[in-house]
Parts: structure tokens; C-alpha cells; sequence
DNA sequence: GTGAAAGCGCTAACAT
DNA sequence: ATGTTAGCGCTTTCAC
């Protein structure tokens, strides 16, 4: 850098006048307090010497660091791009800024992060990573830090959040399956610890009884994460145990989520089976690029940019008042029909 | 938040020493100046009482805010989930992190950002957005902040940068269609002003040089951007004056960037063709999810995730010696042969 | 409406 | 090896 960068006591030496003055006629809020000439003349000395705040000093002064914490499972899920950004421009619209943490899924990394952000003093947390029971909330309610959950939900703690209603959803997708003629619909669920697991689960269940169709444990397996290999291990598991019986026990699977459904269409692909003749698949989050996929991903959509911009409001509420009471927001799922979806084989 | 957190100076009293003793005994480059007794009864009273430093406080006396600026084109470009997260992981191990901001290509937004994130105080910063003539260039050089450009180059300057070899990922692409026979292949090119579009632009030509193929401007259509849309455009374009004396004029297109390769895939499935029987496409980057595409694409690879943690230790060599010379980085392209190329029809 | 004084929490000279 | 002192740049009482 070419020389020092002026300072608010720089600025006030040359407007002539004291750098309490100067902060005041600078700083919108308190703006009023001083006289329209003096402020006129500190704008302008401000501007001549190409003045700029110091964040970090005022940050120490004010005790804010406009900054927000920001828990992800994973960006490489095409899931969170766009709810980052959001979140992103809902934050910056207001000043602060986010730093975004990767857990993966794993607890010991989530715990990490946030202590690390902790350190940082971060204004609040959005957090996209809540399980049941996860000693990251337990922390954030005992030190009542402003936060909101996104895309997730926790029954122990009344925080504000934004999600979708995966309930509805699912049901949703079972109707489809049902309205096409298919009777025996398997379910690939979600982990049972994230509240986007469990929720989509309970409207597989509802789904089915709405069609008066009967639940079948055998047809319903769980994974471990919402990833790509977790779909290809728990598709194989549903067709192996089709396979033992030699007759087709099943001709749909709604599934918990799209990247889900994606290792589906490998497993299928394995096994020499063809979507949707031989079986029918719907996912969940209509993630970017599942449009393009082969077949088209039928699957729920939900508004993913729409959901960072309320966790963003949703927190800016609490950062700037602290008694803002908690808001639970829940978006509008869609049906997306594409071509993973068509009426049972014969 | 319970109780006002412990400052150093809590540390220091119930250690009883002087608050710079504490510093010192806690911050692992001084540890040394301290004797180990003292610095154990530091250490466990710190422990105590749930010491945290407070790291704005450190920020305005060593004027290092730990914080990297990253400005990126749109995180929703599945290029770039892999490459930030390379990015965040080398930087968190440096006890830094990340600063993102998104430009959408839009010079104005970019500056905003750079100056947004120079107001904050960032150490450095990693552009993945540089174009030719970036002011944001400029004003980088003329104050020396430490910078690594991401995915780019620029000629101007002596910035260090980590990219792939982009002539020579075209050329591969280029020459993997003269192999299946194609003769008069088209090129939709990226912007100009970036110098992965230009970089590969020229190696298309070499590429048609080494084959001994005469180049034809006309089967080359420059996209404004690195989108789906303009994807689809230029492949409109191809096509229309394609059609417009009656018989093919090409029937293979080397596609500068995975995004316009999906868009061309639109602009087929509108015009009546299929890929590869009616035309052949070769993408570039080999993105997230482009396996999966229908029919799945050719492209060249390079390792995105290795491209950020190459370039996180780039800026931190330059963040920690004010000295460090530039480095430039070229990661080695690699042909993925999927289903969008094979021989040209009859 | 403006100035004076103090201090946020930490670290780096300097002194001992 | 430890204590003393000072100050990073800003905001906020409190005076006037």
C-alpha cells in the first residue's frame, strides 16, 4: 500500500474539528447532532483524503463485528448455491457479511467451526447443519445467540426458521406416484437425526394412507447422508431384497432428496433396469441440473434463493433487536413432473 | 449471552501476572518468552474461565484481519462449489477464512465488492473474476495487496495465479474429434476479455493447425458470457446459418466451457438433433453432474478442488513474506470421453 | 452543536 | 523472564 490510509483523526485535523465531530457527522445515525455547515465540511474533507472506516476499530468500540456465521453440510451440494447466495445478498443489502463453514455431516467438524466463528465474534449463526439433539443448538439457546435454521427444523428449542413444508411435500410426491396407478411405492428416507429426514418420512406415511395403501417397513430404507453413494447403496438394498422373492415387490421410490435420487439412477443403471418403465423415481429439493439429467427428475421444488433471503431477514430481526421473538417461516412445496415418473410396467 | 466473556486482563489477574505476560504465554510465536510454570498457570486459568481472545481487538493492534477477500463470478456455476471449498479448506488451516463475493460478471458489482471487502480489511485477495483492463487489476497492482488470480490470467501484470493449461485442454478436444473423423468442427468461444476464453480460443486454432484443417470464422460464435443462455444461443446461431445453405456445414462443435455445452444440448433438442449421431460436443471443465447429463458429456477435466487449495497457498506465501515473488501455476488438463462425442454421420 | 476524556481488548517497544 | 507504557481507530458518555 502506497501510504497510510487516512484516519477519522486525519479527517477531523482537516475539517478542523475535534474526531468526535467527525465521527458524528459521518456516521448517518448520529448525523443530526451536528450542524449542517460542519458536516458538509467533514463530508468533504472525508472524500478529499479518501477516507474509510476502520471496521475492526469500530467493531472493538461497538462490540459488532457485522459478520455472520454460516453452517452448511456441504457447498458441492448443488442444494446450497443457491441458498447461499441468498442468504449472501440479504445480509449484504444490510451491512454484514457471511463466513461460510462445511461441516459434512460430521459432528466433531461442526462443533470446530462454530467455536472457530464463536472466536470471531460473529454477530449470529444461520444454520443449515441442525440434528436432533446437536450440542451446537444446545449452546446457541444457553447463550441465546441470535440464529435461525435453515432449510431445517428443532422440536427441543423454539428458534426462528425458514424451511420447507416437507410433510406436504412428500405427500405430494406419493399422490403423483398413486394418481399414475402405482400401488407398492418404496421410500428411501432421509437420517432420522435432521428434521428434513423425519419430516418427509411422516408424509410417506400419510401419503400412503391417504391412498389407503398399507406401510411396509421391508420397502422403506434409510440413509446415512444425503449424498449421491447413499442413494446407489440404499437403491441396491431395495431391489436386492425385490430381487430375493423374484417377483417385483415394487414399481416406484419417493425419494428423500434429489442428490438421493441421482445414485438411484446409478443403481437402476447397474442393474440394467430403466426409469420409469421398469420403475418410477421422485426426489425432493428440484436441485439445479436435475432438469438435465437422463431421465428428467421428476421431484419437489421448493424456492432455494427465497429461503437464504428470509433466514437473512429472519436474523437481521434478531441482530437488531434482541427481543425479537423467534419466527418459524415454512415455504410452499411444488410438484415438478418430469420424466422419472410414468404409470407402472403392464 | 450469560456473562460478559473473559478478557486477557481476567486471565492475567487470576494468573497473577501482568496482561502482557498473558498475551505472550498464550500466543504460541511468543510461548518461548515465557518460563513453563508461568505459562501453565496462564494456560489453566485461561482455561478456567473460557478464555477466548478476542480477535478484533488483535486485529487493530497487528492490523492482520485473518480475512481473505474470494471474488467469484456466481457460486450457482457448479465450477466453483469445489474450487472455494479447495479454497476455504487451505486458508482455514492458516487459521484465515474467506471472504465470498459473487460479480455475476458485472464490472460494477465487482468493483463494489473489492472495495466493500478493502473497506473491511481483507489480507488478501483471490480473484476468480479478473477480465482484461480490470480496474480491480489495477488498483491491486498499484497498492501491492497480496493477490492470486483463480482460474484466470492476466498479461498485464505479474500477479501469481493457478489455472489450467487451457490451449492445450483445447487442443485435446480438438484433436479427440479429428480422431473420430470430424472435419469441420465449430467452435463456440468464451468472452474475449477473460483468459480462459481467449486461452482456449487459440487453442482451438492450434488444435486445427495440427490436423492440417483450415480454420472458417464463420463456424465460430463468441458466447458474452459462460452461461446456459448464451449456450444456447450460439448454438441457435451455429445452426441457423447452418441451415441456411441447405447441408451440414459442421458436425462437431469444441464448446469452451461445460455450461455452454449444456445449453447447446437445449438448443439440439429444439432444432430436431441428436448428440452425438447429428453432432458431437466436446465441453470443458468437466463440472459436477455433466456425467450424468443426457447423453453424458466430453469434456476436459481439471482438478477444481486442487486448483483452490493451490491458490490458498499461493496468497498465504504472499500474505506471510511481503517479498514472495509471484508464482505462476498450470494444472495439467485431462480428456473425459463420455457419450455427447463419436464419428460423424455416414 | 461541539470538545474533552476515556476505553473497547489486545500486543509491541522498551525497561528492568 | 516479566512488568510498564502506550496506542491501534473508533465511539460514547459527559461537560460546556
Amino acid at each position: 500500500m502506497a501510504e497510510p490510509p487516512a484516519t477519522l483523526r486525519d479527517v477531523a485535523n482537516a475539517a478542523r474539528v475535534h474526531p468526535a465531530t467527525a465521527s458524528r457527522a459521518l456516521n448517518p445515525e448520529t448525523r443530526v447532532l451536528v450542524s449542517d455547515e460542519t458536516a458538509r465540511r467533514v463530508a468533504d474533507a472525508a472524500a478529499a483524503l479518501g477516507y474509510r472506516p476502520n471496521p475492526v476499530a469500530r467493531s472493538l468500540r461497538t462490540r459488532r463485528s457485522h459478520t455472520i456465521g454460516v453452517l452448511i453440510p456441504d457447498l458441492n451440494n448443488p442444494l446450497f448455491p443457491p441458498m447461499v447466495r441468498g442468504l449472501e445478498d440479504g445480509l449484504t443489502n444490510a451491512g454484514y457479511v457471511a463466513l461460510l463453514g462445511n461441516t459434512d455431516g460430521d459432528t466433531g467438524k461442526e462443533q470446530a467451526i462454530f467455536e472457530q466463528m464463536r472466536a470471531r465474534h460473529v454477530d449470529g449463526f444461520v444454520l443449515a447443519t441442525a440434528r436432533a439433539h446437536d450440542p451446537v443448538l444446545a449452546e446457541v439457546a444457553r447463550d441465546e445467540l441470535p440464529v435461525v435454521l435453515m432449510n431445517r427444523l428443532d422440536p427441543e428449542h423454539d428458534f426462528s426458521s425458514v424451511s420447507v413444508d416437507n410433510e406436504h411435500g412428500m405427500r405430494m410426491s406419493v399422490s403423483h406416484l398413486v394418481a399414475l396407478g402405482h400401488t407398492r411405492i418404496a421410500h428411501i428416507a432421509g437420517p432420522r437425526q435432521v428434521s428434513t429426514g423425519e419430516g418427509r418420512r411422516r408424509g410417506y406415511y400419510e401419503g400412503l394412507k391417504t391412498a389407503n395403501l398399507d406401510p411396509d417397513e421391508d420397502l422403506i430404507v434409510a440413509a446415512a447422508g444425503f449424498t449421491v453413494e447413499e442413494g446407489v447403496r440404499c437403491c441396491r438394498e431395495l431391489l436386492q431384497r425385490h430381487h430375493r422373492d423374484g417377483q417385483a415387490r415394487f414399481t416406484a421410490i419417493a425419494v428423500a432428496n434429489d442428490m438421493l435420487a441421482v445414485g438411484c439412477f446409478t443403481a437402476l443403471d447397474e442393474a440394467g433396469l430403466s426409469c420409469p418403465d421398469d420403475l418410477s423415481l421422485v426426489g425432493f429439493n428440484d436441485m439445479p441440473f436435475v432438469d438435465r439429467l437422463r431421465p428428467p427428475l421428476t421431484t419437489i421444488r421448493f424456492p432455494h434463493y427465497q429461503l437464504g433471503r428470509e433466514a437473512a431477514q429472519l436474523l437481521l430481526d434478531q441482530v437488531d433487536r434482541a427481543d425479537a421473538t423467534a419466527k418459524v417461516l415454512y415455504l410452499e412445496p411444488e410438484l415438478v413432473v418430469r420424466g422419472s415418473t410414468g404409470p407402472p410396467r403392464g
